[in-house]
DNA sequence: TTGATCAATCAAATTATCTTGATCCAAACA
DNA sequence: TGTTTGGATCAAGATAATTTGATTGATCAA
């Protein structure tokens, strides 16, 4: 995620990638710390597919960040993401 | 458009009215000032039931509103719900 | 090695959203 | 009145996003 001036197509996909309940519901999860897939197909009770779909939406965005320890892979919050966003609705009024 | 407490529907309905590129024109022009549907079609160079159509996207998501006066149909940004989106983007981080 | 586990990806099916053109309704004006 | 104009709405078609189940690749343990 670049710093505080989101292009419009950035805060597009921004927006896209929140407006979803499941999304927002990963969100939420790791707003309380990072965790790895397996935990939130658990948590969650998703499929592992679909959540990675979702995952990769939210990374695409810029929302979350992730890395790999063995065979997990740990996702987390990207706050950055989430302060330029608050920005650009700053500016926008 | 409550005040500052959005539910997760709410906010859902604002990202997703927010994220999408004509919508996000039809905001910038009336962030401008208000304007009457004839002269969004013009300035925006959209058929009249399109722009309808994201017209009501955005009223129903609580960003605009409307008024008659005669014939024609005055749209009006409401600063409030941009507002409150970003206080629930801040309570999210 | 072999087998098991974690997670990404792909293709197909499903569902949601947008666009288009037509129709309808109300306000204004002749 | 009858006609025109501004806009909402509807049904059908087009496009985009999501879900599902299967496959794949990597890591680790036996």
């Amino acid at each position: 995620m670049i710093q505080n001036t989101l292009n419009r197509e950035q805060s597009r996909q921004l927006l896209k990638a929140l407006a979803d309940p499941i999304r927002l519901d990963v969100i939420h999860a790791l707003a309380q710390g990072e965790r790895c897939v397996c935990d939130l197909t658990g948590e969650l009770n998703l499929s592992q597919s679909k959540l990675s779909f979702h995952l990769r939406v939210l990374r695409e965005a810029g929302l979350l960040t992730d890395r790999q320890s063995g065979r997990w892979i740990y996702y987390r919050l990207q706050p950055d993401a989430l302060e330029a966003l608050e920005a650009w609705l700053a500016d926008l009024r």
